[in-house]
DNA sequence: CTGAAAGCGCTTACAG
DNA sequence: CTGAAAGCGCTTACAG
């Protein structure tokens, strides 16, 4: 039914191997044979068998996505951006979830990915947040030797990783609203044992340094990424006497963010003229709120992308072993001056 | 390195192709043989190559899921069920998404859609709206012989399945808006084309014919989907007199409704003391709303859940040809009684 | 510049 | 109940 390598071969004069070569852009076949070739090929929709080429190779012109209960905003930008790079190169991508949200020990992470992984014969592996930070999922890939390039890890170690410096945005951020006149900046760090979490009040915490000011341990508090978090933890902000109530707000994301606003209005607050409020993300939701919200926007397309392409190039042609991608802060509506008065 | 089927037997003492069967659950082996043959492939931590069983049978053991520009959290929810599905079945899921954006013609469509079915041998295809009802689309997978399930579309036709009851969901919403007492319903229409936004309308209709009210021309505005779209068309109901303008507005999914909230809000409307509003979709959004949107909630999950199963099953126990999968309405705090002097 | 042979790791008839 | 042979459609050495 489908063509194969043989009926090109014979239809063409030739040798299977003198088409294997013309498919594979090989040197040593003369121009018109190639050409020849090329013209047979296409005439018969001809396009080998994954399979078959997969077997005799031992690739799988595979590579798996690999991700535990992430944002679902975050992971489709991932897939997208890797699905991209994949389809260049003539690979696919396939999606694993690995389900690990009980405190799994170590050796309970390792065989959940051995599992996965033994089944399915991919080149490589593209691991996003949590995952990329375990060690027992990163020595099972060692071990059975397949290629990993880890998404935003937080060690960045010697394995290869895309990522971007969410110290360094953090604290743009805050540097901004300093220079918007604000002095008491409240801060909602993001769940405990994220990477981010931390890379973000780092930031915070320079930029408060930088310009001579204390850091104020009431005006940081702790939330979880979750929008309910940020509406309990906005209200302790907000409910501080005026004169120790911080003018503005930096939430750990976007959805943090929107529950201040959402809290700051219920509570007769406007926002921002009488609190600013910024966020980190950029999810769709930064757009929605009114008013629209000022916020990190992260390159996770292309932290996808470029995931993809690192596994997929052949291992001479490769960057260095990190790649740190640049951010955007995008400045809208939510951050305002601060009124003398205040 | 990694163990194959050959190991196995040597190690058992028995031929491949006992091996074989006892992998493949096939009958007429010894069970004290069976029973050795699997321990000791635990043992040796086999698992099939997939190439070489894809290469010898023609499966691949991968499904795709093939969409075009869909709303993320559509797709990831679909995505979800069809990989908690495969991975039941030892089926690998494929993400293909295919860009159609710009209106092609119909052999445009198809030619997309060959060109990625060729390169990559799947056991068969989910299609997601649009791309469920392209013709162009679903003679190509015909002619390539690929089995293909389509979700939620718009013609059920003959061929395999999954989706809801918009029309009989839309119906439910409004009688219940009818229910508390609401006469005066707006109601703002999806994308022109989508095969939902027709479903919706005309659940809406029937739900105002069947309490012997007339349908309001001007209460039925056209949105788009966005909430952009959403905000614009809330502005032309809501500034319609007091006496014509709704006292209720449902919307043709959330995002528009989130809209209405909004508009409604910056008019001094209070949500639902002065102004219900309900939805469609249950996205996350729906529950971070202030106040939480009333909206219906489709079976996405499980539609991406059936359709690879469907796929998956032999041929002899495949249920009908269509599956139509239960909503439902999640009642909220954005719905409240008419008051008596509205 | 070109090709014949062997082999990748499975399964499908077929034989016993 | 069990197995030896052939073959799926490619590519990898190797020869010429």
């Amino acid at each position: 039914m489908k063509a194969t390598i043989t009926d090109v071969a014979k239809k063409a004069g030739v040798s299977m191997k003198t088409v294997s070569r013309v498919l594979n852009n090989e040197p040593n076949v003369a121009d018109k044979t190639r050409a020849r070739v090329k013209a047979i090929a296409a005439e018969l929709r001809y396009s080998p068998n994954l399979a078959a080429r997969g077997l005799a190779t031992s690739k799988s012109y595979l590579i798996a996505l690999i991700y535990d209960n992430p944002s679902i905003n975050y992971i489709s930008h991932i897939q997208r951006g890797a699905i991209d790079a994949c389809r260049e190169a003539g690979y696919h991508l396939v999606v694993e979830p690995l389900y690990l949200e009980k405190a799994k020990s170590r050796d309970e992470k390792a065989d959940a990915m051995r599992s996965v992984l033994e089944r399915l014969p991919v080149d490589g592996v593209i691991l996003t947040p949590p995952l990329c930070d375990s060690e027992g999922i990163l020595q099972t890939l060692a071990e059975l030797r397949i290629d990993c390039v880890r998404v935003a890890p937080a060690n960045r170690g010697q394995q290869p990783f895309v990522g971007m410096d969410d110290d360094t945005a953090a604290y743009q951020m805050t540097q901004y609203l300093l220079g918007q006149g604000h002095q008491r900046i409240g801060f909602i760090k993001g769940h405990i044992g994220h990477a981010a979490t931390d890379m973000r009040f780092d930031g915070y915490c320079r930029a408060i340094e930088s310009v001579g000011l204390n850091l104020t341990p009431e005006l940081v508090v702790n939330g979880d990424f979750s929008f309910e978090s940020g509406a309990e933890q906005a209200k302790i902000l907000l409910n501080l006497p005026v004169e120790k109530r911080p003018t503005a707000i930096f939430a750990s994301n976007d959805d943090m963010a929107a529950a201040v606003i959402s809290v700051a209005s219920q509570m007769g607050l406007a926002v921002p003229a009488d609190l600013s409020v910024c966020g980190f993300d950029d999810t769709p939701l930064a757009r929605i709120l009114s008013p629209a919200l000022t916020t990190v926007r992260q390159p996770i397309y292309k932290m996808g992308y470029n995931a993809a392409q690192q596994l997929i190039m052949p291992a001479g042609s490769k960057a260095e072993i990190g790649q740190i991608l640049d951010f955007e802060i995008k400045l809208r509506d939510s951050v305002a001056l601060l009124k003398k008065n205040m």
